[in-house]
DNA sequence: AATGAATGAGTGTTCATTCAT
DNA sequence: AATGAATGAACACTCATTCAT
């Protein structure tokens, strides 16, 4: 059930195979970049501080991306999309609704759970500033988001989900949910076991916490 | 059911009734400094913004708050205990577990609905760096997770929720669930009801989203 | 020889017995002024800080004096003018040219250390910034040391003192001796007899260093 | 017997012929720090105006010093150090005791003759303020005066000197002396012979004003 | 006369970004 | 491509001074 393949502690942005630009410079400060974000947050992050801990002038910088802002945006995209990717491709390997649901969930938990200065940004710079960093990062949320609430309606068909709440309310209630999780871990600090809490949550997600039926 | 007192849709901190300080500066201050900060995000509101907008001169901003950040601080503390305040309050005047945790659903919601300002400046500056707000906003968070903790164990005391599931586990589900919708509303600005959607919500939480108890 | 009268240890601008204006108001800023001079220099002394030292409102420091400026002129004014007055009815008293000195280095001495935060605005903010204080400041420098050239030339009608050296070169390595003394003692707090050190200064003025006339 | 060197005659702080720092432009900011400081005091000094007369950016004068504070430091520092060693140089070029005095009050005017500016600077910015300046340029003033001090007591076991004079006392004399002719040339702008004014405090300070021993 | 809340001009310093080398 | 010295716009905050009470 667990992620089959293995997961590098380190806390970078999990690296594109895709494009391998320029001896890894690039890479080297987009790691950087979320190192001393998740240190210090995007505003009071240094330019410099990134570059000298990717070994790069801070003029380097310069000659992969257009500003500060669009580092936070390319390290946020590039993992967006890892995970994003990763996820669709998964769930493609179970056909319960129920299933996929829970494989989204530990895929969720897991990421952030391997790449602990990714999430820390994630849960603090993402939602940061309703006007910067937001407004295309909230497309991603969007996909996200798209793609459980596929999967509710994918089992709302096969009968095994109520049909009488929104998928739409779902989603953002999974999401909700495991968001708050991964929050709690990382303000906290306190041990996190990724596939265990996405079982929970995605128990209680599908059976409610009433004793029974009836008593709703 | 729905909230008794007139919610004044202006996004003011809610005022304490309790110290009038000065005139009326103060307030003035704090709710153009929540205005302004939803608008620009903490590090890029300007001091001499949240001034002229409250009326006052740059340096009167002084007078009343040691720094840029205490006013954020402030604002924060305010809104959090005039809430939780009134949530402990509003609780006490039913008995059953389901009833009181659908009361702080509706009330939160409620809450942040009447003052969209703020809820941006909740949805995105207290989460923001780690190390600034956040430390000393997290209590506020606790607090009223303790909160919910407390009526799920009553709940479960009383009967009426599972007892195998915990209490922690889910206040912070349930609290997860209901800041992303206020997240949702306040990224999208899509037409928002906090009382249909904290019911939609908690019977999800109560219910689970499985066509019977069974298929679990 | 010492000063008969008694000498007040407290760190007061020697009032004036002029003009008592308004309640001693005017009086007590000077002091506090002179106080919280000496304590942090005249740029980093704050109004207000004097205002409530000396026990007034910050505006009432301005019914007494046109700015902070005028404060600082005005506490070296009467300081140097109640020296100097004194100065001039004091060398009445003997006839030597050589006791008139005596005495005036004895009196330069006493009255700053009988009054070491004065001394210490003396010895700071008079020098300091030739185009603002020292303009004014230095015309009571001008008056002093004419006043001590006036006693050289009697001195050498006398046939006390050599005809070959300038009063005016005179008048300088005598002040500039006696002022180093008191800055030496400002500056490292080292217990200061005001007229074992004039006596000693003199000698050295009088008679030079020189074992007899014949080595020069 | 005059300064065998060539003395510029701009108002630079003496150049270190040990670091040639950065181009020169740490040089041209110390030069125009000790102009702007000599013609608006320390505090009215702003660093931009420091800047601009040095032809480089605000924020260069960041590269090259911690803050304000240290640009006059290093100024005074520079200059004390550069005087001093030369000052210990020179005097190992005779051997009577009144010789090295006399080497070392001309070297002292002609110093500060030779830099208008720097004079001004140190007659006022250096005695500036007991707490924040003279501190550490008190150090330079105590390493001055011992070594005067050290000359006098050779000049006393080469018995040229009396004995009964603490070579303190002289020391303090001498320097005080000198340092009121510098003050006097600063702030009158009377022209200033440098050779013959030490001459002149040294002849007084040698043999005293006194006609004759048995005067005394 | 006295107050002290309010003012707003003024500046040291930072740091993202550029560009000559 | 890479550098890092240089830039200069931008801003939080202070505090002398005013003035309505």
């Amino acid at each position: 059930m667990s992620s089959p393949e293995p997961i590098d502690k380190s806390d970078q942005v999990p690296s594109q195979l895709d494009q391998p630009r320029s001896g890894d410079k690039h890479q080297r400060i987009l790691d950087a970049a979320v190192q001393v974000i998740a240190e210090h947050g995007f505003f009071n992050a240094r330019v410099s501080e990134i570059a000298s801990r990717a070994g790069v002038a801070d003029g380097t910088v310069y000659l992969y991306f257009k500003n500060k802002d669009h580092i936070l945006r390319e390290a946020i995209d590039t993992a967006f999309r890892n995970f994003f990717d990763r996820a669709k491709q998964e769930i493609q390997t179970v056909s319960s609704a129920r299933m996929q649901l829970e494989l989204l969930a530990r895929l969720h938990l897991e990421t952030l759970a391997a790449h602990r200065n990714l999430a820390i940004v994630m849960q603090t710079e993402v939602r940061q500033s309703a006007r910067f960093i937001a407004e295309f990062s909230h497309q991603h949320l969007v996909d996200y988001l798209n793609l459980v609430r596929e999967v509710i309606r994918l089992g709302q068909e096969q009968g095994l989900f109520r049909e009488d709440i929104s998928d739409r309310l779902v989603a953002h209630c999974m999401f909700g949910a495991l968001d708050e999780m991964v929050s709690s871990w990382v303000f906290t600090g306190r041990p996190f076991d990724p596939d265990k809490i996405a079982s929970a949550v995605m128990n209680l997600i599908f059976s409610g916490i009433e004793t029974s039926r009836e008593n709703a």
